[in-house]
RNA sequence: GGGUCGGUAGCGAAGUGGUCAAACGCACCAGACUGUAAAUCUGGCGGCUCUGCCUUCGAAGGUUCAAAUCCUUCCCGGCCCA
C-alpha cells in the first residue's frame, strides 16, 4: 500500500504530542517506511487491572488509529505478566493479584474498548507472558545487566524513595526492564505512552540498542486532566468520563469541565481537523458555553450516536439549566396498604434516595426535598401514597423517584 | 531476631483520663449564586422512635464513678540495627 507524503504523516503524528524523542528519527523512520514500503510498528502497553476505559486513556489510543489511517502496524500489550505477579511492595495501594484468565478476561475486555476508537482489522494484541514467562533466570540476569543502579535512579519516583530513605524492592527495578524486553521482543519502531511514561519508553529504547536493534521513537503524550481541572483523569480519583458511560452522564460530566480545559480536550480527543483548531480556540474563549456544549455533543456522538447526542443535550438543558424534571424517572413503589400513612423518610429510604433517615432529615431541614415540586419542610411528615400517588419525590438536585401505588384494596 | 514509632470517621491528620460522635484539611452531600453538574460563599457530613438515646477511635480483655486516652495480651504497618 501506498504511505502519504512524510510531511503530511508528520503533520499528524505531531497533533497533540507533548513530547517526540528523537523527533528526527521519527521523520527518517517514516522516510524509510515509505520507500520500503515497510509500515512502522507501533506499541502501546496496556494494564490489565483496570479495563474500564476512559477519555484521558484514549488520547494515547486515538494517536494509535493516527497511525493505522496512515497505514501503520499497531499492537497492543497487555501487561499480564506484570499484572499477574502484582505488585508486592505494599506501599500505596498494592496491585491486585489478577489470574490468568482475569488478565486475559480484562485484556479482552480492554480490546473491546479500546477497538471503538482503534480499527479493529488493523490491531493486534499480544500478553506479555507469552515472551517474558519463559526467560530463565539468567536470561533476566543478562537483561538486568544491560541497565545500571544509578540510571534506575535517576528516575524520579525511584530517587524521592530513595532519598526519603523509603524502600525500593529489587523486582520494582524490573519492570522497567520487562517493558523495555517488549519492545525488544516485537522489534517496535514506535512506543507511545503518557507523559508518566517517559522513564520506561527511554528505557526501552537503550535495552533495544544494547541487543543490537534500531532504538524505538519515544511518543509521550499529555495527560488529560479530569473533570477536576487538575488531576490527571483517574477512575480512583473520580475525576474520569468512562468511554461507556451513558449518554446524559458524558454529556453532564463534559459540561462540568473547567473553561480552560476546552480546547485542551477538542485538541487532544475529537476529530476537530487540525487547520480549525485556532478557530476553537478563539470560541472556546469568547463562547466557552456554547463551545463547551459542542464539545459534549461531539465526544457523546462519538462514543454513542449523534441521536443520543441530541437526548443527552435536551436532558441536560431540561434539567440542569431549567431545573426541570427528567422525562425518565426510576419509578418506586412502595408497599403500602390503601389509606394507609408512610413515614417521607422511610419511603425516601426505601426508595433508595437516601441511605438513613439521619441522611434524609438532614436534606429536609435543609430544604433538599420536594413532592411535585413543593418543598417539604416538615422532616415527620407521613404521606398517604393511595391517596397521592403518582408523584414525583426529588432528593437533592440528581436523585428523583416516581411514587407510583398499583391499588391494592 | 532486637530496638523504636505508629494503627482515630471515605482518605489525610489532631486529640493522650471527664466539656469527644471526636479539632482541622481533602473528598462527598445540600442551599444560595452562575451559562454549567465549574468557581465562590453558607451549611451538613455514624445511627435512631432526635431538645434525648445508641454504637464507634486495630482486636480482645482489664483498671476506673468515668477510657480514643491507663494496663495486659494479640494482630497489622513504617523506620533503624543485626
Amino acid at each position: 500500500m501506498a504511505f502519504p507524503p512524510v510531511d503530511e504523516q508528520m503533520e499528524v503524528l505531531r497533533r497533540g504530542v507533548e513530547e517526540l524523542v528523537p523527533e528526527d528519527e521519527l521523520v527518517e523512520k517514516v522516510e524509510q517506511s515509505r520507500e520500503t514500503e515497510t509500515p512502522l510498528t507501533v506499541k502501546l502497553g496496556c494494564d490489565p487491572s483496570r479495563p474500564d476505559l476512559h477519555l484521558g486513556h484514549t488520547v494515547v489510543l486515538r494517536k494509535l488509529r493516527q497511525f493505522q489511517d496512515l497505514g501503520h502496524r499497531a499492537i497492543l500489550i497487555v501487561g499480564d505478566f506484570t499484572g499477574m505477579i502484582g505488585d508486592p511492595s505494599g506501599r500505596s495501594k498494592t496491585r491486585p493479584q489478577l489470574t490468568l484468565e482475569e488478565t486475559r478476561r480484562h485484556g479482552q475486555t480492554y480490546y473491546d474498548q479500546a477497538t471503538r476508537i482503534l480499527d479493529p482489522e488493523k490491531t493486534e494484541i499480544l500478553y506479555n507472558s507469552e515472551w517474558l514467562d519463559a526467560m530463565s533466570f539468567s536470561d533476566v540476569i543478562e537483561l538486568s545487566a544491560q541497565q545500571t543502579v544509578a540510571r534506575m535512579l535517576e528516575r524520579e519516583d525511584f530517587k524521592n524513595r530513595y532519598e526519603a530513605g523509603q524502600p525500593i524492592s529489587i523486582h520494582e527495578f524490573l519492570y522497567p526492564l520487562a517493558q523495555a524486553q517488549d519492545s525488544v521482543h516485537i522489534e517496535a519502531d514506535v512506543e507511545l505512552g503518557g507523559t508518566d511514561q517517559r522513564f520506561n519508553l527511554l528505557l526501552g529504547r537503550q535495552i533495544q540498542e544494547a541487543q543490537g536493534q534500531d532504538p524505538q521513537v519515544c511518543m509521550m503524550l499529555p495527560l488529560l486532566e479530569g473533570t477536576d481541572g487538575t488531576e490527571k483523569m483517574s477512575k480512583s480519583l473520580d475525576n474520569a468520563i468512562g468511554i461507556t458511560e451513558a449518554p446524559e452522564d458524558m454529556y453532564g460530566k463534559v459540561m462540568s469541565i473547567s473553561d480552560d480545559l476546552i480546547y485542551r480536550y477538542v485538541e487532544l480527543i475529537t476529530d476537530v481537523p487540525t487547520e480549525d483548531l485556532p478557530k476553537v480556540k478563539a470560541f472556546a474563549q469568547e463562547n466557552p458555553r456554547d463551545a463547551k456544549a459542542q464539545l459534549a455533543r461531539r465526544i457523546v456522538t462519538m462514543y454513542h450516536s449523534e441521536e443520543e447526542a441530541d437526548a443527552a443535550q435536551q436532558h441536560f438543558e431540561q434539567t440542569v439549566v431549567e431545573g426541570g424534571t427528567p422525562d425518565e424517572i426510576p419509578e418506586f413503589q412502595p408497599d403500602a396498604e390503601a389509606g394507609q400513612e408512610v413515614g417521607l423518610l422511610n419511603l425516601m429510604r426505601n426508595a433508595d434516595l437516601t441511605e438513613s433517615n439521619s441522611e434524609g432529615r438532614r436534606l429536609i431541614e435543609q430544604g433538599a426535598v420536594s413532592i411535585d415540586d413543593e418543598t417539604v419542610e416538615d422532616t415527620g411528615l407521613y404521606v398517604d401514597v393511595s391517596e397521592q400517588a403518582p408523584f414525583v419525590l426529588k432528593v437533592g438536585k440528581r436523585r428523583y423517584a416516581r411514587i407510583v401505588w398499583n391499588g391494592r384494596e
